[in-house]
RNA sequence: GCCCGGGUGGCGGAAUUGGUAGACGCGCACGACUCAAAAUCGUGUUGAGAAAUCAGUGGAGGUUCGAUUCCUCUCCUGGGCACCA
């Protein structure tokens, strides 16, 4: 067979009968929703594209076959670095590259024999698409979902643009390998974080791979603990004020504010708006700062009740005695008496921790570099020289350095500043360290080195106490440090509860005292999509001074700036009637030293007119990261040529959430949040009645070069699908790569491993050439025979391997069902052979067409037929191999009819020649009997 | 370091509510066809052994009448995360 003619002549009958087009509802048949992860247009399909596309193909025209109204598009992700890459090597224009490689793919999408409807297809860089990305972008920023800052940006040195954190990969660019610098740009982000718990959460019900789930878990990374005030004190303070009874019930009282007076019979040189400590009476240390609101001279007999300060006397008596004992000298109404009033500071230093329940082994505060409290306490930090020296340093490593010095960590510690843990009222040192992240939780840690094996390290390195406050007998501590769960000890009420319960009443002492908070973390961080690039979609909007100024002095009228604009003053939303904002045909589209995008040296570009006042504006210069136009096209292929809304409301009911999605697994995290983050959002803004939207997913595996490594054009160990095509065809290429093993896996390329399919795939049509003219006026047989069995069985194996996406073992099986065929060919009738191609049909679309209107003479394409049923009349077998063992060893097999009862079964192997002679004469002590299975004689020798 | 996968013939891989290990394909060997080769068809193909049989699913133990499948430890390998308190 000519494979390319039949090829060819088949796409052109398909196109013809428009078997491809399809309708957003079919009377009596389901919708289902096949989606592939779109290609990036880079050039040619390389083998990878034909492993994602291809099986997911055959699921797709098996799902059609199967009775259901399937809609499999396809598109591009067509704006993106690449393009700009290979414009700089080339010299070509980012979008002449692109949309020519768009033709070049979409004839070999063509020739892979897929059923893609064409007419939905979507490009990302279309205005018509893009549109619509900036109407996406609009509604978020609008709901206060976008959002500018000057951020701490990775910066890639060679492409001159800002990348975002996932792709850094090991500090460097992911793309080009660079070394990744830090520089702050002004940025525009998504809230993704908003939506850190939901993202978690309804993950529960997605089929999608478990190790998906647990990497989009692990990324979005909960965790459940609480932030706990330590308050911080200084050597610095003027003055002492000792006459607080300390203990945990007042420290809280003080730390919330409340004005507290002091007695003095002498006076204290402090004045109004000095800085005292506040020191416990009995341990005379510190434990909280406070700032004096008052000093006054008076007698003792002019205090009022009211004013009898903190201390609870049982009268004015009581109070005299007191403070002649204390003075050493007689108290009468007479007596001068200083009255010092003073609040207390809120400087405190708060801590996230899981582990609170280990907080009585607290031994040292840990604050990252970029903490606030650096600066605000630069007057009472006696080494401040050092502690800046050191927060530069830090500051100029990148993260990775910091991460790859590992164990060894450094640190230092903060003079005169300490903290105070609030269950015990000891004060602990402060250090700043940069093994403390400060984009995480508050910034600062309470360290316990007992239990934790980073403070470990770091106590070890500076010689700090290591204070034990949890065991675990189970545990083994002879290496320093044990981080598990288990009972506490020195920890005064909470000794003897276990690190559950103790977390649970810890966390709510702290609430009542009003020193911390249950709190819920997550490493997920907002989502930076500016980039300062030129080949993608403008971030539609516009800069304007005047509107600043309006919302600054709030004068505007209200419901005129959205929320979005409000709480980003200036900068205002194009009009949705002015979208796209056109990405313009500039001739300088190559990334520039100074690090802006290339449509800031575009004067007619930027400039705009204001949508909401008319005045002169600034437009916005740097594009969208493309994952933005990739978070949103599943819901642009039902309808992609509306240019009214993104999709008309029933069209999008009618297909989505999509009920497949297949597409590599490097898209785990990146491309999958932020599809689901995008969902969720316009789901709240009610564009969308859903908040998924992949109900299943599958990954294909990664096909490597044959030997072994990933494919690369410098290894030379690249499998170029156009070349096995034209020597296999399309329809051996799709199989071989569903035969080659669990879809999932991947692995090498074989070479040499097509040839089976192709034999396969020859054997078929020879059979059918040969065979069909005389057996189609054969009638179907109706009595159970071997060949219906084989049959029968094939169309079970095949139908739910196909579903389960088992291509390899289905393909096995029909190889199985060819050679029974081969066997019995003289006895094949008309709908064994229908039935064979029908089950062929997905893998090897043009072969079975081919064969089935050619040979079998069918005027309608097999695409359209329904995929066989199996008869479980055909599949019963009524009888089976009996395995005798002898002590669980195989000895015999005899063939027997099923329903075989024990005793039967015993006797037949008894009398097996093969049982005597392993075991004459022995005594059988037991006998174990499956069912239809096996019989196993237990038996003494 | 932590969290997930995966280790089965010469190769890709089948088979697990515990019940005949190696389906299917590649490769290889032999045979048929051919002057010959290719293609095709047929037969065989886990290892050792002439055979009976024995061994055998990364390694070591364990549970069981019976373990590729369950448990414990361990080695190798692929992927993800990586000072997230």
């Amino acid at each position: 067979m000519q494979f390319k003619n039949v090829e060819k002549k088949w796409r052109a009958v398909w196109e013809k009968e428009g078997i491809y087009t399809v309708k957003d509802s079919v009377p009596g048949k389901k919708n289902f929703y096949s989606m592939v992860m779109f290609p990036y247009p880079s050039g040619n399909l390389h083998i990878g594209h034909w492993y994602n596309f291809g099986p997911a193909d055959v699921f797709a025209r098996f799902k059609r076959m199967t009775g259901f109204n399937v809609f499999s598009p396809i598109g591009f992700d067509a704006f993106g670095l690449p393009a700009e890459n290979a414009a700089i090597k080339n010299g070509i224009h980012p979008k002449t590259w692109t949309y020519k490689n768009i033709k070049t793919m979409t004839a070999q999408l063509e020739q892979m024999g897929t059923m893609y409807d064409w007419e939905r297809r979507v490009v990302t860089a279309d205005p018509e698409y893009y549109k619509w990305t900036q109407w996406m972008f609009l509604q978020l920023f609008h709901a206060g979902l976008a959002y500018r800052t000057k951020a701490k940006a990775n910066w890639c040195p060679k492409d001159h643009t800002v990348l975002a954190n996932e792709q850094v990969i090991d500090g460097k660019c992911d793309r080009c390998g660079t070394e990744v610098v830090q520089r702050n740009i002004d940025q525009w982000l998504f809230k993704i974080t908003d939506y850190a718990e939901r993202l978690l959460q309804d993950l529960e019900g997605l089929d999608w791979p478990e190790k998906t789930k647990t990497m989009q878990r692990n990324w979005i990374g909960k965790s459940e603990g609480v932030t706990i005030n330590f308050p911080l004190v200084t050597s610095e303070a003027v003055a002492v004020v000792d006459t607080m009874k300390f203990n945990p019930s007042l420290v809280s009282l003080v730390l919330s504010g409340e004005k507290y007076i002091s007695y003095r019979l002498e006076p204290k040189h402090i004045k109004v708006g000095d800085v005292c400590g506040l020191v416990h009476a009995g341990t005379k240390k510190q434990f909280a700062l406070a700032r004096i609101t008052g000093v006054e001279k008076r007698t003792m007999g002019e205090l009022s009740e009211q004013e009898v300060g903190h201390e609870k006397f049982a009268n004015r008596k009581a109070m005299y005695t007191t403070y002649a004992k204390y003075y050493g000298k007689p108290v009468t109404n007479t007596t001068d008496v200083w009255v010092y009033t003073f609040e207390c500071m809120p400087e405190s230093v708060a801590v996230f921790t899981t582990r609170v329940d280990t907080i009585y082994g607290c031994t040292y505060v840990v604050v990252a570099p970029e903490h606030a409290l650096i600066e605000s306490f630069k007057q009472q930090i006696e080494n401040y020289k050092a502690v800046a020296t050191y927060v530069t340093k830090s500051r100029k490593k990148l993260e990775r350095e910091r991460i790859i010095e590992e164990k060894e960590k450094t640190g230092v510690r903060l003079q005169g500043v300490s903290a105070i843990n609030p269950f015990t009222g000891e004060s602990v040192p402060v250090f700043v360290a940069d093994y403390v992240l400060g984009g995480y939780g508050t910034g600062a840690v309470m360290a316990v080195p007992a239990h934790d094996e980073r403070d470990f390290i770091f106590a070890k390195q500076f010689s700090l106490p290591i204070k034990t406050s949890i065991v675990n007998a189970k545990k083994d501590v002879s290496a320093g440090c044990m981080m598990d769960d288990g009972t506490l000890v020195d920890s005064e009420a909470f000794t003897g509860m276990d690190s559950a319960t103790a977390r649970t009443q810890m966390t709510a002492w702290l609430e009542q005292q009003k020193m911390g908070a249950g709190k819920v973390n997550y490493k997920l961080r907002d989502w930076l999509i500016s980039r300062q690039r030129y080949w993608g979609s403008p971030i539609p909007l516009v800069f304007c001074e005047h509107c600043k100024q309006r919302i600054a002095s709030g004068d505007y009228k209200k419901g005129e700036f959205t929320q979005g604009e409000l709480s980003n003053p200036g900068w205002v939303g194009v009009a949705s009637e002015a979208l796209p904002v056109l990405l313009p045909l500039v001739k300088e589209y190559l990334p520039t030293e100074d690090g802006k995008s290339p449509l800031a040296h575009s004067k007619s570009f930027m400039r705009a007119t204001c949508s909401k006042c008319g005045g002169k504006g600034m437009r916005e210069t740097d594009t969208m990261d493309t994952f933005v136009c990739s978070s949103w096209y599943y819901l642009r292929y039902p309808d992609p040529q509306n240019a009214k809304q993104f999709a008309d409301k029933k069209k999008l009911a009618a297909w989505l959430p999509a009920d497949m999605y297949v597409g590599g697994a490097e898209h785990s995290v990146l491309h999958l949040l932020y599809a689901r983050f995008f969902t969720k959002a316009l789901y709240d803004l009610k564009h969308v009645p859903f908040k998924e939207p992949f109900a299943a997913l599958r990954h294909q595996g990664m096909i490597l070069g044959p030997d072994g490594q990933k494919m690369s054009k410098s290894k030379g160990n690249v499998i170029d699908p156009d070349e096995l095509v034209g020597t296999f065809g399309a329809d051996a290429v799709r199989m071989y790569l569903c035969f080659m093993g669990p879809y999932d896996q991947g692995g090498a390329w074989q070479p040499g491993g097509m040839v089976g399919i192709a034999r396969f795939l020859q054997r078929v049509e020879s059979l059918y050439t040969t065979n069909a003219k005389d057996s189609v006026c054969k009638k179907p047989s109706t009595a159970v025979n071997p060949l219906k069995k084989v049959m029968h069985q094939t169309i079970k194996k095949v139908t739910e391997d196909i579903a389960d996406f088992h291509f390899n073992t289905a393909i096995s099986s029909l190889m199985i069902l060819l050679n029974t065929m081969d066997e019995y060919r003289e006895h094949l009738d008309g709908e064994v052979l229908e039935q064979f191609l029908l089950l062929l049909a997905p893998f090897a679309p043009y072969i079975a067409e081919e064969l089935y209107r050619e040979a079998l003479g069918q005027k309608k394409s097999i695409h359209l037929a329904l995929y066989p049923k199996y008869n479980p009349h055909f599949t019963v077998e009524n009888e089976f191999d009996l395995v005798v063992q002898i002590n669980g060893k195989v000895r015999d097999t005899i063939r027997v009819p099923k329903g075989i009862t024990q005793e039967r079964a015993r006797e037949l192997a008894l009398t097996s020649k093969k049982v005597f002679a392993v075991a004459p004469g022995m005594q059988v002590r037991k006998v174990i009997f499956v069912p239809d299975r096996l019989i196993n004689l237990v038996v003494e020798l």
